[in-house]
DNA sequence: CAGTGGTCTAGACCACGGG
DNA sequence: CCGTGGTCTAGACCACTGT
Protein backbone atom coordinates (compact mmCIF):
# COMPACT_ATOMS: atom_id res chain seq x y z
CA UNK A 1 0.00 0.00 0.00
CA UNK A 2 1.24 3.52 0.19
CA UNK A 3 2.46 3.99 3.20
CA UNK A 4 5.47 5.46 1.55
CA UNK A 5 5.92 8.68 2.89
CA UNK A 6 8.41 9.38 5.88
CA UNK A 7 5.26 9.72 8.16
CA UNK A 8 4.87 6.66 10.84
CA UNK A 9 2.25 3.94 9.74
CA UNK A 10 -0.23 4.75 12.71
CA UNK A 11 -0.10 8.67 11.65
CA UNK A 12 -0.98 7.94 8.21
CA UNK A 13 -3.72 5.53 8.89
CA UNK A 14 -5.31 8.11 11.53
CA UNK A 15 -5.00 10.80 9.04
CA UNK A 16 -6.88 8.66 6.61
CA UNK A 17 -9.21 7.23 9.13
CA UNK A 18 -10.35 10.54 10.13
CA UNK A 19 -10.72 12.37 7.26
CA UNK A 20 -12.85 9.31 5.89
CA UNK A 21 -14.79 9.46 9.09
CA UNK A 22 -15.60 13.41 8.83
CA UNK A 23 -16.60 13.01 5.51
CA UNK A 24 -19.20 10.18 5.74
CA UNK A 25 -17.10 7.83 3.05
CA UNK A 26 -17.25 5.83 6.38
CA UNK A 27 -20.49 5.62 7.82
CA UNK A 28 -21.64 6.70 11.17
CA UNK A 29 -22.10 3.55 13.08
CA UNK A 30 -19.66 1.03 11.44
CA UNK A 31 -17.32 -1.33 13.16
CA UNK A 32 -13.57 -0.65 12.59
CA UNK A 33 -12.19 -4.17 13.13
CA UNK A 34 -8.55 -4.40 13.46
CA UNK A 35 -7.91 -7.51 11.12
CA UNK A 36 -10.05 -5.59 7.67
CA UNK A 37 -7.68 -2.74 8.57
CA UNK A 38 -4.71 -4.08 8.73
CA UNK A 39 -5.12 -5.89 5.81
CA UNK A 40 -6.07 -3.09 3.72
CA UNK A 41 -3.43 -0.95 5.07
CA UNK A 42 -1.15 -3.81 4.93
CA UNK A 43 0.29 -3.52 8.36
CA UNK A 44 0.62 -5.74 11.48
CA UNK A 45 -2.33 -5.32 14.47
CA UNK A 46 -0.41 -2.46 16.41
CA UNK A 47 -0.14 0.99 14.17
CA UNK A 48 -4.24 0.09 13.45
CA UNK A 49 -4.50 -0.49 17.27
CA UNK A 50 -2.55 2.89 17.81
CA UNK A 51 -4.58 5.08 15.27
CA UNK A 52 -8.29 3.98 16.62
CA UNK A 53 -6.76 4.85 20.19
CA UNK A 54 -5.86 8.44 19.27
CA UNK A 55 -9.05 8.47 17.21
CA UNK A 56 -11.01 7.40 20.60
CA UNK A 57 -9.20 10.06 22.13
CA UNK A 58 -10.65 12.40 19.65
CA UNK A 59 -13.90 11.34 20.22
CA UNK A 60 -14.08 9.90 16.24
CA UNK A 61 -14.69 6.87 17.55
CA UNK A 62 -16.06 4.70 20.88
CA UNK A 63 -15.11 1.95 22.32
CA UNK A 64 -16.21 -0.78 24.27
CA UNK A 65 -14.27 -3.04 25.72
CA UNK A 66 -14.12 -6.94 23.92
CA UNK A 67 -16.79 -5.16 21.44
CA UNK A 68 -14.49 -3.25 19.26
CA UNK A 69 -14.09 1.01 18.32
CA UNK A 70 -17.65 1.70 16.50
CA UNK A 71 -17.53 5.36 14.59
CA UNK A 72 -19.62 8.07 16.27
CA UNK A 73 -22.30 9.67 14.63
CA UNK A 74 -20.94 13.06 13.23
CA UNK A 75 -24.22 15.16 13.66
CA UNK A 76 -24.45 18.21 15.03
CA UNK A 77 -24.37 16.90 18.60
CA UNK A 78 -20.73 16.29 17.84
CA UNK A 79 -20.12 19.53 16.64
CA UNK A 80 -21.33 21.22 19.08
CA UNK A 81 -19.24 18.95 21.54
CA UNK A 82 -16.33 20.07 19.89
CA UNK A 83 -16.82 23.61 19.40
CA UNK A 84 -17.48 24.09 23.22
CA UNK A 85 -14.24 22.39 24.23
CA UNK A 86 -12.59 24.22 21.72
CA UNK A 87 -14.45 27.50 22.65
CA UNK A 88 -13.70 26.78 26.65
CA UNK A 89 -9.87 26.19 25.65
CA UNK A 90 -9.35 29.93 23.43
CA UNK A 91 -11.68 31.88 26.65
CA UNK A 92 -8.61 30.53 29.39
CA UNK A 93 -5.96 30.64 26.85
CA UNK A 94 -7.18 34.44 25.60
CA UNK A 95 -7.14 34.93 29.64
CA UNK A 96 -3.75 34.23 30.27
CA UNK A 97 -2.40 35.52 27.21
CA UNK A 98 -3.39 39.58 28.40
CA UNK A 99 -0.91 40.65 30.65
CA UNK A 100 2.12 39.52 28.36
CA UNK A 101 0.94 41.13 25.75
CA UNK A 102 2.61 43.75 23.30
CA UNK A 103 1.33 46.70 21.02
CA UNK A 104 2.95 45.54 18.47
CA UNK A 105 0.64 42.41 18.70
CA UNK A 106 -2.16 44.81 18.34
CA UNK A 107 -0.84 46.01 15.35
CA UNK A 108 0.01 42.40 13.90
CA UNK A 109 -3.74 41.30 14.44
CA UNK A 110 -5.33 44.23 12.33
CA UNK A 111 -2.77 44.02 9.61
CA UNK A 112 -4.42 40.17 9.41
CA UNK A 113 -7.89 41.08 9.99
CA UNK A 114 -7.56 42.89 6.90
CA UNK A 115 -5.95 40.65 4.71
CA UNK A 116 -9.07 38.51 5.83
CA UNK A 117 -11.40 41.20 5.15
CA UNK A 118 -9.82 42.09 1.72
CA UNK A 119 -10.04 38.07 1.04
CA UNK A 120 -14.02 37.70 2.05
CA UNK A 121 -14.71 39.31 -1.22
CA UNK A 122 -13.31 36.55 -3.14
CA UNK A 123 -14.36 33.45 -0.65
CA UNK A 124 -11.14 32.04 -0.63
CA UNK A 125 -11.84 29.27 1.58
CA UNK A 126 -8.12 28.05 2.42
CA UNK A 127 -7.00 31.40 2.66
CA UNK A 128 -9.74 32.63 5.32
CA UNK A 129 -9.33 29.60 7.31
CA UNK A 130 -5.48 29.53 7.17
CA UNK A 131 -5.52 33.67 8.30
CA UNK A 132 -8.10 33.14 10.79
CA UNK A 133 -6.06 30.51 12.66
CA UNK A 134 -3.15 32.89 12.26
CA UNK A 135 -5.18 35.47 13.95
CA UNK A 136 -6.28 33.10 16.96
CA UNK A 137 -3.28 31.80 17.54
CA UNK A 138 -1.42 35.27 17.60
CA UNK A 139 -4.26 36.02 20.21
CA UNK A 140 -3.17 33.02 22.09
CA UNK A 141 0.75 32.83 21.56
CA UNK A 142 1.51 34.42 25.10
CA UNK A 143 -0.14 32.11 26.62
CA UNK A 144 1.85 30.08 29.77
CA UNK A 145 -0.42 26.72 29.00
CA UNK A 146 0.93 23.96 26.84
CA UNK A 147 -1.74 21.38 27.93
CA UNK A 148 -4.62 24.32 26.51
CA UNK A 149 -3.02 24.57 23.65
CA UNK A 150 -2.70 21.14 22.76
CA UNK A 151 -6.29 20.54 23.68
CA UNK A 152 -7.31 23.63 21.29
CA UNK A 153 -4.61 22.63 18.65
CA UNK A 154 -6.54 18.74 18.51
CA UNK A 155 -10.40 20.44 18.28
CA UNK A 156 -8.97 23.09 15.73
CA UNK A 157 -7.78 21.21 13.32
CA UNK A 158 -10.87 19.03 13.75
CA UNK A 159 -13.07 21.76 12.77
CA UNK A 160 -10.78 22.93 9.98
CA UNK A 161 -11.41 19.57 8.57
CA UNK A 162 -15.18 19.92 8.87
CA UNK A 163 -15.11 23.21 7.58
CA UNK A 164 -13.08 22.32 4.47
CA UNK A 165 -16.23 20.02 3.77
CA UNK A 166 -18.67 22.46 4.25
CA UNK A 167 -17.70 26.02 3.51
CA UNK A 168 -19.17 29.59 5.07
CA UNK A 169 -22.35 30.71 4.70
CA UNK A 170 -21.44 34.15 2.50
CA UNK A 171 -22.94 36.54 5.62
CA UNK A 172 -20.35 34.93 7.66
CA UNK A 173 -17.56 36.11 6.29
CA UNK A 174 -18.27 39.79 6.95
CA UNK A 175 -18.99 38.43 10.65
CA UNK A 176 -15.85 37.23 11.19
CA UNK A 177 -13.81 40.17 10.65
CA UNK A 178 -16.29 42.21 12.49
CA UNK A 179 -16.12 40.13 15.84
CA UNK A 180 -12.37 40.15 15.25
CA UNK A 181 -12.33 44.08 15.10
CA UNK A 182 -14.68 43.84 18.64
CA UNK A 183 -11.54 41.72 20.01
CA UNK A 184 -8.98 43.91 19.05
CA UNK A 185 -11.37 46.98 20.46
CA UNK A 186 -11.95 45.18 24.06
CA UNK A 187 -7.72 44.33 23.74
CA UNK A 188 -6.67 47.93 23.36
CA UNK A 189 -9.43 49.24 25.81
CA UNK A 190 -7.60 46.51 28.38
CA UNK A 191 -11.21 45.08 28.95
CA UNK A 192 -10.50 41.68 30.21
CA UNK A 193 -14.05 40.52 31.23
CA UNK A 194 -15.34 41.15 27.85
CA UNK A 195 -12.58 39.43 25.94
CA UNK A 196 -13.85 36.44 27.28
CA UNK A 197 -17.49 37.14 26.35
CA UNK A 198 -16.79 38.35 22.57
CA UNK A 199 -14.19 35.15 21.70
CA UNK A 200 -17.71 33.35 23.41
CA UNK A 201 -19.51 35.45 20.84
CA UNK A 202 -17.17 34.75 18.02
CA UNK A 203 -16.85 30.96 18.37
CA UNK A 204 -20.82 30.66 18.68
CA UNK A 205 -21.00 32.60 15.62
CA UNK A 206 -18.42 30.36 14.01
CA UNK A 207 -20.56 27.40 15.49
CA UNK A 208 -23.59 28.25 14.01
CA UNK A 209 -22.96 28.87 10.71
CA UNK A 210 -20.99 25.55 10.40
CA UNK A 211 -24.10 23.93 12.31
CA UNK A 212 -26.05 25.53 9.25
CA UNK A 213 -23.37 24.60 6.51
CA UNK A 214 -23.60 21.47 7.71
CA UNK A 215 -26.98 20.85 7.59
CA UNK A 216 -27.50 21.99 4.04
CA UNK A 217 -24.30 18.84 3.42
CA UNK A 218 -26.04 16.44 4.86
CA UNK A 219 -29.53 17.29 3.02
CA UNK A 220 -27.60 16.78 -0.66
CA UNK B 1 7.40 -8.57 38.19
CA UNK B 2 4.53 -8.30 39.50
CA UNK B 3 2.27 -7.27 36.25
CA UNK B 4 -0.14 -10.24 37.79
CA UNK B 5 -3.38 -8.53 38.27
CA UNK B 6 -5.94 -8.38 35.27
CA UNK B 7 -4.97 -4.97 34.09
CA UNK B 8 -3.00 -4.72 30.88
CA UNK B 9 0.85 -3.71 31.05
CA UNK B 10 0.31 -0.36 29.77
CA UNK B 11 -1.90 0.18 32.47
CA UNK B 12 0.02 -0.54 34.93
CA UNK B 13 3.18 0.91 33.86
CA UNK B 14 1.49 4.29 33.39
CA UNK B 15 -0.21 4.31 36.54
CA UNK B 16 2.91 3.44 38.32
CA UNK B 17 5.07 6.25 36.40
CA UNK B 18 2.66 8.46 36.97
CA UNK B 19 2.77 7.59 40.79
CA UNK B 20 6.09 8.09 40.74
CA UNK B 21 6.48 11.08 38.83
CA UNK B 22 4.09 13.01 41.01
CA UNK B 23 5.66 12.03 44.01
CA UNK B 24 8.88 13.04 43.21
CA UNK B 25 10.23 9.70 43.13
CA UNK B 26 11.67 10.61 39.53
CA UNK B 27 12.66 13.49 39.58
CA UNK B 28 11.76 16.57 37.32
CA UNK B 29 14.08 16.23 34.21
CA UNK B 30 14.83 12.68 34.52
CA UNK B 31 15.00 10.89 31.09
CA UNK B 32 13.05 8.15 30.55
CA UNK B 33 14.72 5.41 28.50
CA UNK B 34 12.60 2.45 26.37
CA UNK B 35 15.22 -0.44 27.14
CA UNK B 36 15.58 0.77 31.00
CA UNK B 37 11.94 1.02 31.73
CA UNK B 38 11.23 -2.52 29.55
CA UNK B 39 14.06 -4.12 31.47
CA UNK B 40 12.71 -2.48 34.66
CA UNK B 41 8.66 -4.06 34.26
CA UNK B 42 9.77 -6.84 32.49
CA UNK B 43 8.12 -6.12 28.96
CA UNK B 44 8.84 -5.47 25.75
CA UNK B 45 9.35 -1.85 24.22
CA UNK B 46 5.77 -1.62 23.10
CA UNK B 47 3.74 -1.14 26.42
CA UNK B 48 6.06 1.01 27.98
CA UNK B 49 6.11 3.21 24.91
CA UNK B 50 2.04 3.29 24.72
CA UNK B 51 2.38 4.08 28.80
CA UNK B 52 4.41 7.09 27.71
CA UNK B 53 2.68 8.75 24.89
CA UNK B 54 -0.52 8.37 27.69
CA UNK B 55 1.62 10.50 30.06
CA UNK B 56 2.81 12.75 27.32
CA UNK B 57 -0.78 13.36 26.51
CA UNK B 58 -1.52 13.64 30.03
CA UNK B 59 1.33 16.76 30.13
CA UNK B 60 3.39 14.55 32.24
CA UNK B 61 6.21 14.23 30.14
CA UNK B 62 7.45 15.79 27.04
CA UNK B 63 8.93 14.41 23.91
CA UNK B 64 11.31 16.01 21.64
CA UNK B 65 11.64 13.84 18.41
CA UNK B 66 14.76 11.31 18.68
CA UNK B 67 15.36 12.88 22.04
CA UNK B 68 13.21 10.54 24.24
CA UNK B 69 11.07 11.38 27.37
CA UNK B 70 11.74 13.68 30.02
CA UNK B 71 9.72 14.19 33.27
CA UNK B 72 8.37 17.69 33.10
CA UNK B 73 8.63 20.00 36.46
CA UNK B 74 5.92 19.07 38.92
CA UNK B 75 5.74 22.76 39.59
CA UNK B 76 3.49 25.15 40.38
CA UNK B 77 2.97 26.40 36.36
CA UNK B 78 1.94 22.56 35.72
CA UNK B 79 -0.50 22.70 39.04
CA UNK B 80 -1.65 25.92 37.57
CA UNK B 81 -1.79 24.29 34.41
CA UNK B 82 -4.18 21.43 34.89
CA UNK B 83 -6.43 23.41 37.56
CA UNK B 84 -7.27 25.89 34.27
CA UNK B 85 -8.00 23.00 31.90
CA UNK B 86 -10.23 21.43 34.62
CA UNK B 87 -12.24 23.93 36.10
CA UNK B 88 -12.74 25.26 32.29
CA UNK B 89 -14.37 21.68 31.76
CA UNK B 90 -16.16 22.11 34.61
CA UNK B 91 -17.71 25.12 33.73
CA UNK B 92 -18.94 23.71 30.73
CA UNK B 93 -19.56 20.59 32.21
CA UNK B 94 -22.00 22.42 34.53
CA UNK B 95 -23.55 24.74 32.05
CA UNK B 96 -24.77 22.51 30.07
CA UNK B 97 -26.58 20.39 32.88
CA UNK B 98 -28.43 22.91 33.79
CA UNK B 99 -31.61 22.48 31.70
CA UNK B 100 -31.52 18.97 32.72
CA UNK B 101 -31.58 19.01 36.21
CA UNK B 102 -34.71 17.42 38.42
CA UNK B 103 -35.56 18.31 42.13
CA UNK B 104 -34.21 15.35 43.29
CA UNK B 105 -30.87 16.05 42.56
CA UNK B 106 -30.60 19.28 44.56
CA UNK B 107 -31.10 17.02 47.43
CA UNK B 108 -28.37 14.64 46.80
CA UNK B 109 -26.52 17.57 46.56
CA UNK B 110 -27.51 18.73 50.14
CA UNK B 111 -27.65 15.41 51.63
CA UNK B 112 -23.91 15.25 49.71
CA UNK B 113 -22.25 18.17 51.54
CA UNK B 114 -24.25 17.44 54.37
CA UNK B 115 -21.51 14.13 54.82
CA UNK B 116 -18.66 15.88 53.79
CA UNK B 117 -19.14 18.73 56.44
CA UNK B 118 -19.71 15.74 59.06
CA UNK B 119 -16.24 14.47 57.76
CA UNK B 120 -14.22 17.54 57.99
CA UNK B 121 -13.96 17.69 61.70
CA UNK B 122 -12.33 14.24 61.52
CA UNK B 123 -9.91 15.28 58.42
CA UNK B 124 -10.55 11.79 56.79
CA UNK B 125 -8.57 12.68 53.65
CA UNK B 126 -9.61 9.46 51.43
CA UNK B 127 -13.31 9.71 52.31
CA UNK B 128 -14.21 13.61 51.88
CA UNK B 129 -11.96 13.27 48.15
CA UNK B 130 -14.33 10.69 47.14
CA UNK B 131 -17.34 12.52 48.30
CA UNK B 132 -15.88 15.73 46.87
CA UNK B 133 -15.74 13.91 43.55
CA UNK B 134 -19.23 12.52 44.08
CA UNK B 135 -20.64 16.32 44.49
CA UNK B 136 -19.26 17.16 41.22
CA UNK B 137 -19.86 14.41 39.14
CA UNK B 138 -23.71 14.84 40.60
CA UNK B 139 -23.42 18.34 39.34
CA UNK B 140 -22.82 17.24 35.69
CA UNK B 141 -24.53 13.86 35.34
CA UNK B 142 -26.60 15.42 32.64
CA UNK B 143 -23.90 16.99 30.77
CA UNK B 144 -24.95 16.08 26.84
CA UNK B 145 -20.84 16.33 26.07
CA UNK B 146 -18.46 12.89 26.49
CA UNK B 147 -15.60 14.71 25.27
CA UNK B 148 -15.49 17.09 27.99
CA UNK B 149 -16.11 14.87 30.69
CA UNK B 150 -13.43 12.42 29.57
CA UNK B 151 -10.67 16.10 29.90
CA UNK B 152 -12.46 16.74 32.82
CA UNK B 153 -12.00 12.90 34.54
CA UNK B 154 -8.48 12.80 33.43
CA UNK B 155 -7.54 15.83 35.25
CA UNK B 156 -9.79 15.66 38.57
CA UNK B 157 -7.92 12.29 38.41
CA UNK B 158 -4.07 14.10 38.60
CA UNK B 159 -5.42 16.43 40.91
CA UNK B 160 -6.12 13.73 43.24
CA UNK B 161 -3.76 12.07 43.26
CA UNK B 162 -1.60 15.27 44.36
CA UNK B 163 -4.09 16.13 46.78
CA UNK B 164 -3.51 12.61 48.34
CA UNK B 165 0.10 13.74 48.62
CA UNK B 166 -0.25 17.16 50.39
CA UNK B 167 -3.65 17.08 51.83
CA UNK B 168 -6.07 19.84 52.82
CA UNK B 169 -5.18 22.46 55.02
CA UNK B 170 -7.63 22.77 57.60
CA UNK B 171 -9.19 25.76 57.11
CA UNK B 172 -9.82 24.54 53.43
CA UNK B 173 -12.61 22.00 55.03
CA UNK B 174 -15.07 24.45 55.77
CA UNK B 175 -14.31 26.45 52.58
CA UNK B 176 -15.21 23.58 50.43
CA UNK B 177 -19.10 22.16 51.88
CA UNK B 178 -19.47 26.83 52.46
CA UNK B 179 -18.89 27.01 48.43
CA UNK B 180 -20.95 23.85 47.52
CA UNK B 181 -23.99 25.32 49.63
CA UNK B 182 -23.46 28.66 47.96
CA UNK B 183 -23.30 26.37 44.62
CA UNK B 184 -26.98 24.28 45.51
CA UNK B 185 -28.28 27.78 46.64
CA UNK B 186 -27.32 29.28 42.66
CA UNK B 187 -29.01 26.00 40.95
CA UNK B 188 -32.25 26.74 43.46
CA UNK B 189 -32.32 30.06 42.32
CA UNK B 190 -32.14 28.53 38.72
CA UNK B 191 -29.36 31.14 38.57
CA UNK B 192 -26.95 30.07 35.64
CA UNK B 193 -24.69 32.85 35.26
CA UNK B 194 -23.61 32.82 39.02
CA UNK B 195 -22.91 29.16 38.71
CA UNK B 196 -20.13 29.45 36.51
CA UNK B 197 -18.54 32.33 38.79
CA UNK B 198 -19.80 29.92 41.43
CA UNK B 199 -17.54 27.18 40.23
CA UNK B 200 -14.47 29.19 39.18
CA UNK B 201 -14.40 30.63 42.82
CA UNK B 202 -14.64 26.74 43.51
CA UNK B 203 -11.63 25.98 42.12
CA UNK B 204 -10.28 28.70 42.78
CA UNK B 205 -9.99 28.11 46.22
CA UNK B 206 -9.13 24.65 45.48
CA UNK B 207 -5.84 25.51 43.26
CA UNK B 208 -4.83 28.06 45.79
CA UNK B 209 -4.53 25.65 48.92
CA UNK B 210 -3.47 22.68 47.25
CA UNK B 211 -0.46 25.39 45.74
CA UNK B 212 0.03 26.37 49.19
CA UNK B 213 0.00 22.28 50.60
CA UNK B 214 2.35 21.10 47.79
CA UNK B 215 4.85 24.41 48.26
CA UNK B 216 4.85 23.32 52.29
CA UNK B 217 5.22 19.54 50.96
CA UNK B 218 8.42 20.83 48.73
CA UNK B 219 10.04 22.78 51.45
CA UNK B 220 10.11 19.83 53.79
C1' DC C 1 -17.70 -22.78 22.44
C1' DA C 2 -16.51 -20.49 18.40
C1' DG C 3 -15.11 -15.89 17.07
C1' DT C 4 -13.05 -11.79 17.74
C1' DG C 5 -11.11 -8.15 20.50
C1' DG C 6 -7.18 -6.67 22.95
C1' DT C 7 -2.60 -7.10 24.12
C1' DC C 8 2.12 -8.70 24.13
C1' DT C 9 6.48 -10.61 22.38
C1' DA C 10 11.28 -10.61 20.75
C1' DG C 11 13.43 -9.17 17.91
C1' DA C 12 14.54 -6.06 13.39
C1' DC C 13 15.11 -1.86 11.05
C1' DC C 14 15.77 2.90 9.85
C1' DA C 15 16.40 7.85 11.06
C1' DC C 16 18.20 11.05 13.59
C1' DG C 17 21.37 13.55 17.10
C1' DG C 18 25.52 14.32 19.27
C1' DG C 19 30.21 13.66 19.83
C1' DC D 1 29.34 7.22 12.62
C1' DC D 2 27.91 5.10 16.56
C1' DG D 3 24.09 5.01 19.83
C1' DT D 4 19.62 5.50 20.77
C1' DG D 5 14.91 6.61 19.76
C1' DG D 6 10.89 5.30 17.37
C1' DT D 7 8.34 2.12 14.93
C1' DC D 8 6.90 -2.20 12.93
C1' DT D 9 6.38 -7.23 12.29
C1' DA D 10 4.06 -11.72 12.37
C1' DG D 11 2.43 -14.16 14.83
C1' DA D 12 0.64 -15.98 19.80
C1' DC D 13 -2.38 -15.91 23.60
C1' DC D 14 -6.08 -15.09 26.74
C1' DA D 15 -10.65 -12.90 27.86
C1' DC D 16 -14.76 -11.96 26.73
C1' DT D 17 -19.11 -11.84 23.72
C1' DG D 18 -22.85 -13.64 21.75
C1' DT D 19 -25.21 -17.32 19.46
Amino acid sequence: MSMNVGLPAYEQIREILREEIITGEIPSGTNLKKAELADRFGVSPMPVREALQWLKGEGLVSALPHRGYKVISIDEDFIRNIFEVRTAMEELLARNSIPHRADSDIDKLIAINEKIAALSNHEQLNEIVSLDKLFHTTLYQYSTNPIASEIYEKYRALIYTLRKNCGFSSNRLAEITDQHSEIIDSIMKGNEGDLEKLIRKHKNGAMDDLLQRFKIAQSI
